[in-house]
DNA sequence: AGTAACATTTACGTTTACGTCAACGTTAGT
DNA sequence: ACTAACGTTGACGTAAACGTAAATGTTACT
């Protein structure tokens, strides 16, 4: 278990972006010390990562985040009652809608990968002209 | 000659955003009518979307963005004065700083495109698994 | 036992990237 | 010639994502 400065350190994040995480119910930590500390197990830590990325590579918003993920718990709960042939088209339903979330955020996440596949493309281009103008000026220099 | 409302349309960017752009200092309309209207040209068109590009995939700010484009910029200037051998290491310096920003550019891009594609494979892998379940569930209805 | 380094909550402040009027001029169609 | 739809420049407002300071308690070391 750590505390939220090991985690910081871990994360990349700061102190108070953990807490305003916690604030938005994106992440929380398992545990409390008697005294009132948070302490995050490896889950915990490898949850805020899994937020992050999805911050900074989907773009979303922390809300936007939110709500995809508490999508996910919803499905977990009802998983819970497994016995209940009666909830089976609820699961159905939510499970539909999970589907169709998920699959627009793979869609987009796609088009994003397409389009640095490109970006990076291009500079690599530009590199390769600067290292070649490198060359050239340096024979220029020499002379 | 493209006016605002056109370039908002083709860039899916707001005025405002395109307005707030231009005082950033990081596009500038070709042109304006005796009237003040901003036109646009297809160039800047692209160079529009290049930005917004660079912001949405990068994840790069408006200013980060802009010190980037800053540095092209003093390049090519630099480059116009092409036969003063004078200024040739003065060139190649500048060229080496360019290519040291792009590179590390190039780096975060391909660690993010990395990232993007283990994102991918997870979103694919929890699809087929939601795929499964919602066939079973569906078996389990009919019955 | 003292103290430096860590933690807590509360609350106000700040930056970025625009949104949204207001007041006013321009263009284009009927 | 009128009017709707578009443009302009201020200028103030705002949501998101934290930063920062204050007041206070906790750990851990010497």
């Amino acid at each position: 278990m750590y505390r939220i400065e090991e985690v910081a350190k871990k994360t990349n994040l700061t102190k108070r972006a953990l807490r305003y995480y916690e604030e938005l119910g994106l992440v929380s930590p398992s545990g409390r010390t008697e005294s009132g500390y948070r302490l995050y197990t490896d889950e915990d830590v490898a949850h805020i990562l899994h937020v992050k990325n999805t911050r900074d590579l989907l773009g979303a918003s922390l809300q936007e985040i939110k709500e995809i993920m508490d999508l996910g718990k919803r499905y977990e709960l009802l998983k819970q009652d497994y016995f209940s042939d009666k909830h089976a088209s609820e699961k159905l339903r939510l499970l539909t809608e999970l589907e169709g979330t998920l699959r627009a955020q793979r869609d987009v996440l796609q088009e994003k990968l397409n389009k640095l596949a490109d970006m990076l493309q291009g500079y690599d281009d530009k590199l390769t002209r600067i290292t070649n103008k490198k060359r050239e000026l340096e024979k220029e220099i020499e002379e």
